[in-house]
DNA sequence: ACGCCATAGTGCTTTTTTAGAACTTGCTTG
DNA sequence: CAAGCAAGTTCTAAAAAAGCACTATGGCGT
């Protein structure tokens, strides 16, 4: 099965993996809450290659989770905006960041 | 930048997507929450290869969401059982849940 | 003992996805 | 005119997944 299938399967976490169910789509989705919206800052934060990122956000705005606004007419471009539907992740954003804080601690310090 | 690498990410989102970020785990533990113990259950149900599966089970069992525990001597046999940190992932999945019911509607009908 | 079924995987080959780095396009600024 | 920035796109190689068939271990019926 792959995973463009998922989208009509009987179960909602599975059709809701066939959205957001891969390595990067989520990390992408938490910096659009913190406010992230655009292309090279998404590039920056996560660990994920342009190609991949170009890809994810075109699923994303296909699925209506994120709208393509330009903000500059001048050389086309785009920020990439929450929908309602988007923004109605954060609990779920939220629920796994519980989860990563409570049972997966860091290992390798990065914080101070 | 490749998936193991993320779970020393300084960000609890990151590092819980580095053990289920992918299209099927949050799949096996669906099934694993609705009762499901066995490597046969969770290929009947899910759509993934036994191949994938026999990995995600692995993947678990070290991440410590599941134990691998025996129930047969004669041919060794094992249940995939949840453990406390994998129970713990149930407000996850049905946020997840609730996401899809509500933004996913199906498209082609398979209940009544 | 022999064939057949069940469970839990492995092996192998093909297809799809990802990684990684360079390249393109359109426009701005020095 | 050269340099730079933003937002992608292209290309090749590597990794992961799909799809089947196959193995291993033991039970059961005859």
């Amino acid at each position: 099965m792959k995973w463009s299938e998922l989208s009509d399967n009987w179960c909602p976490v599975a059709r809701t993996l066939s959205v957001l169910g891969d390595r990067w789509t989520l990390l992408i989705l938490r910096d659009c809450l913190l406010g992230f919206s655009r292309f090279e800052q998404f590039a920056e934060s996560g660990g994920m290659t342009r190609h991949i990122l170009a890809d994810r956000l075109k699923r994303l705005v296909e699925a209506g989770v994120l709208v393509r606004q330009p903000y500059s007419d001048a050389p086309k471009r785009y920020d990439y905006i929450l929908t309602d539907k988007g923004q109605e992740l954060a609990p779920a954003l939220m629920t796994l960041r519980d989860w990563g804080k409570k049972h997966l601690p860091v290992r390798r310090a990065t914080a101070s």
